[in-house]
DNA sequence: ACATCATGCAGAAAA
DNA sequence: TTTCTGCATGATGTC
């Protein structure tokens, strides 16, 4: 049934015919759309009667190759600065700026689920009125609306100008695309330029300005202008007539219905700026727009697919935090999934651009992140409030590109569950087959990607057709991190973990003796044999993981070093990554960092710290 | 006041 | 004598 309105989607498509919206989605998860459905049954009235229309004149740039090339010649997603994904969020997320939009009074009724591909639209004959609905929908839905899927994006748009403020504000990131059209240039599509500035501090406080008012790029006026103008045309111009975006938006659904829903669609957003930092780099023109186009699906894609993990705990202050535990280096900032309470008081994570990573032992991780190790560093794009903790609202905020993870239930647990995806340019997890952590840890600074960084972005793009391995290489949830103290990598071969989270995420214990728990070295691929245990302690437990002493050896980790542990969700066996953290030339004798900064930052309990962003925000 | 956890330390076990 | 084991204590953070 489905591959029946597939097959004729397609035909219409090829064929210059008309296809519904309406149609193309049904391409899509099933379930997604059954459950919105109802939800959004409302809207989807007045939605489901406006047909896509696609222009036959662009008939003849229809590229039947777009499809094939769509997973080849995306820039990769580490490309992208500042992905962040997070849970839910675009509800959660519903920035202050945000605000609703303005041509209709009409309630914040339900979403339609065409808002997300409104700009397939070329039809221009949705009046105003419906339009402001739309916009209306996308700035009050506030209400978290869990799905089934792992995230969703949102891209926010920095506020207008401020005749404009109101009425673009929740602009859909398709619609954006339209800006495209303004901004003429066909530089390539650098990432490293998203950064305003190669001092991160700077660029923070540019963005900041960016958030109040447009950015004063050349021709900005004309956005706005051509922005007015969209309004006014129902906004979604842009694509009119682009069979070919559309084309290729398609074989997007076809590719990814098994993982997205509408409602992810419905979240994406951009910001403006970023669209025009993009069409600045991928021109302005059709090819500009498609590579725009199959990047952000290809990013939503991701985003959907796997959720990144957490964010890495805090390192000490005299430790070099260069990443996560999860990557080498890098903290990743898709997903941003910080302590929940962090995200929610807009507490911060201590990622000081000096710091960097020295892992010694080669490790996956850091390939498994769209964003690899040599790559953008959120944190680093973002700046650091004095006291060396990002600010974790800002790191949202400022992103260009930020993916709201919905909750991560998709991947197999209803809580903070972060799944990996495998590395563009590796096939297995263990294996690595990325740069040299040498390399991953160098050049984590503030500054722009090195060239040798850029290079390894072009190596990641090119190996990025093996990314179709990465739903089911990696199941892993992560359990908890620990900062190791002294105590816990002395000869006593035993680890201290975190109370909550061992009672969360690990087995339950009857006895004082504990398991015995298999955990895979994620970094040697090594099995260690631990044992996990608690000791009474004051009418409460402690928990151990003892025999951790060949472990810590053997990964070099010291004071200030952390473990990450996981579990994958597929085959359930734990997984354990000691991450280690230095900063050269620092020593850690200095003063010990305040105990709660040591530890891990995964204190939610039930809401791990880590916990995906969902809860998060603003 | 209470909870968590880093670590001190006594006693047991092993070398 | 050294190492291991397990509990106790106290510092620190949270409610």
């Amino acid at each position: 049934m489905i591959k029946d309105k597939e097959l004729q989607v397609e035909q219409d498509l090829h064929g210059g015919n008309e296809v519904k919206l309406e149609d193309m989605m049904a391409v899509m998860n099933p379930n997604g759309f059954e459950a919105m459905e109802e939800d959004h049954h409302e809207v989807m009235g007045s939605i489901g009667e406006k047909d896509l229309w696609l222009d036959r004149e662009q008939e003849n740039l229809l590229d039947l190759n777009d499809a094939t090339i769509f997973y080849n010649d995306f820039p990769p997603l580490p490309d992208f600065p500042c992905m962040s994904s997070s849970s839910s969020s675009s509800s959660t997320q519903a920035p202050k700026k945000r605000v609703t939009a303005t041509t209709s009074s009409s309630s914040a009724s339900s979403a339609s689920r065409s808002d997300s591909f409104a700009f397939l639209k070329s039809d221009a004959e949705e009046d105003t009125r419906e339009r402001g609905k739309f916009q209306q929908y996308k700035c009050d839905q506030v209400k978290p609306e869990p799905t089934a899927l792992s995230s969703t994006a949102s891209m926010e748009i920095p506020p207008p100008p401020e005749d404009a403020i109101g009425d673009v504000d929740c602009m859909n990131v398709m619609e954006n695309f339209g800006y495209m059209d303004l901004i003429d240039s066909n530089e390539i599509w650098d990432p490293s330029t998203v950064f305003q500035s190669e001092n991160p501090q700077e660029y923070l406080e540019n963005q900041e300005e960016e958030a109040v008012a447009p950015p004063l790029l050349e021709g900005s006026q004309q956005v706005q202008k051509k922005q007015n103008q969209d309004e006014e045309n129902d906004g979604f111009s842009f694509l009119q007539g682009n069979s070919e975006l559309a084309m290729i938006f398609f074989e997007w659904l076809k590719q990814n219905k098994d993982h997205i829903s509408a409602e992810d669609m419905r979240n994406i957003k951009l910001k403006r700026s970023t669209i025009e930092s993009a069409s600045k780099r991928l021109g302005s023109n059709k090819e500009g727009k498609k590579q725009l186009l199959k990047l952000i699906l290809e990013w939503d894609s991701a985003a959907v697919v796997a959720a990144p993990p957490a964010f890495p705990p805090p390192p000490p202050p005299s430790s070099a935090y260069g990443g996560d535990p999860y990557s080498n280096g890098v903290p990743v900032p898709v997903s941003v999934n910080p302590p929940m309470n962090q995200v929610i008081n807009g507490i911060p994570y201590p990622y000081p651009p000096e710091y960097h990573m020295m892992e010694q032992v080669q490790s996956w991780s850091s390939s498994q992140f769209p964003i690899s190790s040599s790559q953008y560093n959120p944190y680093l794009e973002n700046g650091y409030i004095p006291q060396g903790i990002p600010q974790h609202q800002a790191v949202f905020n400022r992103n260009p590109f930020q993916i709201f993870d919905t909750n991560g239930e998709r991947l197999g647990s209803p809580s903070a569950n972060w799944v990996y995806w495998s590395p563009p340019h590796t096939s297995s997890p263990s294996t690595g087959g990325m740069i040299p952590s040498s390399d991953a840890s160098q050049g984590h600074t503030a500054d722009r990607p090195s060239s040798q960084q850029q290079n390894y972005q072009r190596q990641a793009s090119s190996n990025r057709v093996q990314q179709g391995n990465w739903k089911t290489e990696k199941n892993l949830k992560f359990l908890l991190q620990k900062v190791l103290k002294q105590s816990d990598v002395g000869n006593l071969g035993r680890i201290v973990l975190p109370k909550k989270e061992a009672e969360s995420h690990l087995p339950e214990l009857d006895s004082r003796d504990g398991i015995s728990i298999a955990m895979e070295d994620i970094g040697t691929s090594r099995v260690w044999n631990m044992r996990y245990r608690f000791w009474p302690n004051n009418k409460s437990r402690m928990y151990l993981l003892e025999n951790t002493g060949d472990f810590v050896r053997v990964n070099g980790l010291q004071e200030g070093d952390f473990i990450v542990i996981y579990s994958d969700t597929k085959c359930g066996k734990y997984m354990i990554r000691g991450v280690k953290v230095r900063q050269p030339g620092l020593k850690l004798e200095g003063k010990k960092p305040a105990r709660r900064n040591m530890r891990n930052l995964c204190s939610a309990g039930h809401g791990s710290s880590l916990a995906p962003i969902k809860r998060a925000v603003r």
